[in-house]
DNA sequence: CTGAAAGCGCTAACAG
DNA sequence: CTGTTAGCGCTTTCAG
């Protein structure tokens, strides 16, 4: 029914296999010939089928990513920066958005698998070990991009989260700020959240500050979830100067929990965030928070696939993108404690 | 290299034909042949290969999706509906961000055939008419969902956003606002922002009340262009009373401006967005907006489109879904002209 | 109920 | 430089 190969080759008088290097630009062609079947293409208006061409080649130019949370606007940069870096180099994308589950993470790996993607992108918090495993064992290249993956064969880009809480925390503590709640990710996060944990501790510690449990509030990176968050830790803590939330929209929806009870951000509190979305600079009071780039974390993952897919080695297969903490109007120096400030 | 069918045959002592039928549950096979087939298929852990099967069904199971921007949480939340919708019905997305430009959805148009797609769904504010035409040549099914595309052949699926904008004037006029300055889209944007300006129009026409196209900026749907929008509205217009952006995040970047400027909100001057996007709820003041389901639009394009390529007919291929304004602390009621109110 | 044979549209040796 | 041949892995008549 659809114009083939045959087609072409008929029209322009020569075989099908010409046609195929004229269009592979395979430099073994006549130029004139070529001209013939370029004219032919034009003239049948032949589009090449992809579909035969991979089931031949073995080679889909697909990159499957698995996501966690599309309405993350976070992960919305990081997809565009996937998106784009692959048409860049020739792939296309074939997406899927598993919130998180594992089932539907298995599903979609085998699913990505059976249409012979070139290799895959994986950004979810809860890394599980059988995905971990699954991925390996399918031997298609991989790049997670959600934390670090501590196995030598697994290929990731992340923001250094470690060091990233550790200096928010830090900046906090120089400012004064002594009494610090966190509203940190689900608890089944092991990885971006579980690290970033991993650095608030450090930081205390190094500042000889105690880091009760009383101090943290799990959140599921939602702006509700903030909310919540900081409605739970101000019960549970009169004293509490400073929240530090792990990503901006739990920030903000502690913003908004506090202003609701008549507390002052940043006089009373101050409120720092997670990730520099788009929005951190536009709510108000403009949210202090630690920044990294989405779309630079997509497109270095692919960068890293596409080598991974043409078997080039890696010099180095766990990359750190650049984080940098930017300070704005939810934050500020707190001198000491002042007798029935709040309220 | 990969196991494949005919080794599955083998191990279960069928002809791969069999194996076939099996896999596809083809009624006509002994129970008992099907058991064995599906040990050998256990054993040897194999996994269709879809790239055979969809050139020879000629049906890849693959809807394109072409969308104008992933970093807008409103097309976030269509994706995810089209997404799950789809995985729903068996089929994968594949994905590309054209951010508007024509030239990017031709290009993508092209490799989605190529890759023969089942058919695709088109979120772009821009419906360009060679676009629409290179849609309608190609054969593909189609569904377009960002506005009503005015055309008996054309399925769509959309908001009613003149209504839905005439409504969010009603609502301010109705609240004794007169002066109403608005952040339209882009002038590019031929479909809803276009249809919302004559929703605009009409409510302004029906209350007697002029619409100055000094009381019109253009954004880009951004929190830039609605801080931007607000400035010029004001510096164009000393006496405004309200805004109406066309969308949430131009409200929220307008919302910021002013209140950058000492104007308080909703005291001074009452701001309404656009999509209802989770962050709507959360901003400081909450902001009045008339609400629209993403995902419902996703999930409905999918399924307009499902039956599209099954063949079956629409009883209505122009669909709309619900909106409705959700007034919260950006709007009040303006009580005529105070001296000095402002600043 | 099952097997043999043909072929989807393309590419890649291998000859010439 | 170009044509012939074979076959990627699957589905689908057509016989049996």
């Amino acid at each position: 029914m659809a114009v083939t190969m045959k087609d072409v080759a008929k029209l322009a008088g020569v075989s099908p296999s010409t046609v195929s290097r004229v269009l592979n630009n395979s430099s073994l062609v006549k130029e004139d010939t070529a001209r013939r079947v370029m004219e032919a293409v034009k003239k049948l208006n032949y589009e090449i089928n992809d579909q035969a061409r991979i089931l031949r080649t073995n080679s889909s130019r697909l990159i499957g990513m698995i996501g966690a949370g599309m309405e993350n606007p976070f992960l919305a940069k990081v997809l565009k920066g996937v998106e784009n870096e692959a048409r860049q180099r020739n792939y296309n994308i074939i997406y899927g958005d598993s919130d998180g589950e594992l089932k539907l993470e298995l599903k979609f790996l085998k699913i990505m698998k059976q249409r012979k993607i070139d290799g895959i992108i994986i950004i979810s918090a809860n890394i599980y070990s059988s995905l971990l495993e699954k991925v390996k064992e399918s031997e298609i290249p991989v790049v997670f991009g959600s934390g670090y993956i501590n196995d030598p064969d697994i290929s990731c880009v992340t923001v250094d989260n470690v060091t990233a809480a550790y200096e928010a925390v830090d900046y906090l503590v120089n400012n004064g700020h002594k009494k610090i709640g966190v509203i940190q990710g689900p608890y089944s996060d092991a990885v971006a959240s579980a690290e970033r944990i991993k650095g608030v501790r450090l930081a205390f510690r190094n500042h000889g500050i105690e880091l009760d449990d009383k101090l943290i509030a799990e959140g599921d990176y939602t702006f509700e979830s903030g909310y919540t968050g900081a409605k739970e830790l101000l019960s549970r803590n009169n004293d509490l100067t400073a929240i530090f939330a792990f990503n901006d929209e739990m920030a903000i929806g502690a913003i908004r929990y506090l202003q609701e009870s008549g507390i002052s951000i940043p006089r009373d509190i101050s409120v720092i965030g997670f990730d520099g979305i788009d929005l951190s600079k536009f709510v108000k009071p403009a949210l202090t928070t630690v920044e990294q780039s989405g779309y630079e974390l997509g497109s270095k993952a692919v960068e890293m696939l596409d080598s991974l897919i043409q078997g080039k080695p890696l010099s180095n297969n766990k990359i750190f993108i650049p984080h940098k903490l930017v300070e704005r109007e939810s934050t500020e120096m707190h001198f000491g404690e002042v007798v029935g400030k709040r309220r």
